[in-house]
DNA sequence: TGTAACTCATTG
DNA sequence: CCCCCAATGAGTTACA
């Protein structure tokens, strides 16, 4: 049953009841558009209960709610794909009550830990609106190495100049630029490389600093636990986002941090290579398919690869290639690749051509469960239209391109968000059924990065629980696909720091 | 002075 | 190897 990413759109009613994103927020030219009313704050756990001094709360109009679930429930019912609407209603409904369970109960993040972390790393804790002594020290050296005394390590301005006119010839101050141009010094790799390794260093500390520092810890981290604020469907394309302490980015450097405490374990559920399989299912290209069965799919592409004599022939280029066919990629590597990678697998490469080919005309998308991607704004169109001369030509093509790359993009990434919406819908159900007295397990879901789940509860929970995320995975497949021959490989691993995990 | 846009690093 | 998809956030910079 192939799909198709290009089919007409959802009834209007539906549209507004499974929110469109923030996309808007994002995109550059254009007002605001602004329809959507405030978002109530995630950490605000009564949703019902008016608060009981504040005057008029601007608090969920019921009348309007009933409006708008009857509409909804029309729309579901008038189209042609209301099994699958109503699938993806229901994973939306229940990723709700999990976004919140979630942030109830707070990923455990050992403070202690976390602060010895930073001392190691930046020294010990400076005076509000000083630098830390590691990065000052830092700052100084980097300053009389470039010979721009004064220098500002942290204005990127500032730097740029200091690293040309110290012969650094860099276009930008990001570290692959810098790693670049070390790697392009020939007999001086080694000099350039110890010219800019304090840069690097600097810019590294300085992060660490800003993004999960001990002003990050004061904020975010209460009791020894940390509470991430989801925001379910809060990306366009229906992944979750998160609201405040940058939750989708936990670095790796500070994940030690995230302990289990005694007589209990952290259990990291990771699914490999969601997308291309989610790719082969909606396509249902049945080489793809069985490419990924029972192992690593870049591997298995890497093999197939090697029987036929193709490009793909070893792990590495099938991934960059496989990324490159759901990206867009029009150049590089990638690029060279497409023809090999359509070759093995056409069915699944017309899906993304086909997704591609709708957005660049401006045409709209939908995942498998039917969230259609936005039509572009009125700006876009007249653009796009727009080739009297050949600049406005080039920048037709340029927007065109770019909104089918996002289409391509979306279904693919759309469906996982999906897929992995029901794997945590199927997680939860066996959670709570499961255990020996049948009153359900203390294991909770605690954690969630698009295809990551982390869970903690007691140890000796921990195998039962490896069972159930691993039976979930198989069982959100079949939900979604039925008996296509795809699986959803799992790496599990129950440990004590999160930073053992993978 | 206040806001919007840019720059860079981080995640999947 | 940093080109291409989706994000958040802090700090800087441009500008009204």
């Amino acid at each position: 049953m192939p799909a198709d990413p290009a089919r007409g759109r959802e009834p209007a009613g539906l549209r507004r009841g499974v929110r469109a994103g923030r996309r808007d927020r994002a995109r550059r030219g254009g007002a605001p558009r602004s329809r959507a009313p405030p978002r109530a704050d995630p950490g605000q756990a009564s949703l019902f209960a008016a608060p009981a001094a504040a005057p008029a709360p601007a608090g969920p109009d019921v009348a309007a709610l009933v409006r708008e679930l009857e509409a909804q429930l029309r729309a579901v019912a008038g189209s042609p794909r209301s099994h699958r609407l109503n699938l993806l209603l229901a994973a939306e409904s229940q990723g709700g009550l999990i976004a919140a369970e979630m942030h109830h109960e707070g990923l455990p993040w050992n403070r202690g830990i976390h602060e010895q972390l930073l001392e190691q790393m930046l020294g010990p804790r400076p005076e509000e609106g000083r630098r830390p002594a590691r990065m000052q020290s830092l700052a100084e050296h980097v300053g009389r190495v470039l010979g721009s005394e004064r220098l500002n390590p942290d204005s990127p301005q500032d730097l740029l100049r200091a690293l040309n006119s110290a012969g650094v010839r860099v276009g930008t101050t990001r570290k692959w630029d810098l790693m670049a141009w070390a790697a392009q010094g020939g007999a001086q790799t080694e000099e350039r490389r110890e010219l800019i390794r304090p840069v690097l260093e600097y810019k590294q500390l300085y992060r660490l600093w800003t993004a999960n520092g001990w002003h990050w810890l004061d904020e975010w981290i209460r009791e020894d636990r940390f509470h991430a604020a989801y925001v379910v469907g809060g990306v366009v394309t229906g992944r979750w986002a998160a609201h405040g302490g940058g939750a989708m980015q936990i670095p790796k450097t500070v994940r030690d941090a995230v302990r289990a405490e005694p007589g209990h374990v952290l259990t990291v559920a990771d699914a490999s290579q969601v997308e291309p399989r989610i790719l082969a299912a909606m396509s249902g290209d049945r080489a793809l398919a069985v490419a990924g069965r029972g192992h690593d799919l870049y591997l298995g592409i890497a093999e197939i690869g090697q029987r036929t004599g193709s490009a793909l022939k070893d792990r590495q280029a099938a991934k960059i290639a496989l990324l490159g066919a759901m990206y867009g990629a029009t150049s590089g590597d990638a690029a060279a690749m497409m023809p090999h990678l359509r070759r093995l697998f056409p069915t699944a490469i017309e899906l993304v051509e086909r997704a591609a080919a709708a957005g660049e005309r401006g045409g709209q998308v939908s995942t498998w469960l039917g969230r259609t991607s936005p039509v572009p704004d009125e700006a876009w169109f007249a653009s796009v239209r727009d080739v009297g001369t050949a600049q406005a030509e080039s920048r037709s093509r340029t927007l065109s391109r770019s909104h089918g790359r996002f289409t391509r993009n979306f279904v693919v990434q759309g469906t996982a968000a999906e897929w992995a919406l029901c794997w945590m819908g199927e997680i939860r159900r066996r959670l709570r059924s499961g255990g020996a007295d049948g009153a359900g397990m203390r294991t909770r879901m605690v954690f969630f990065v698009h295809d990551e789940v982390v869970l903690y509860g007691p140890e000796e929970e921990a195998e039962a629980v490896h069972g159930i995320v691993a039976d979930a995975a198989e069982a959100a497949g079949r939900l979604l696909f039925g008996d296509a021959p795809v699986d959803f490989p799992l790496t599990v691993a129950a440990v004590g720091s999160y930073a053992e995990a993978k």
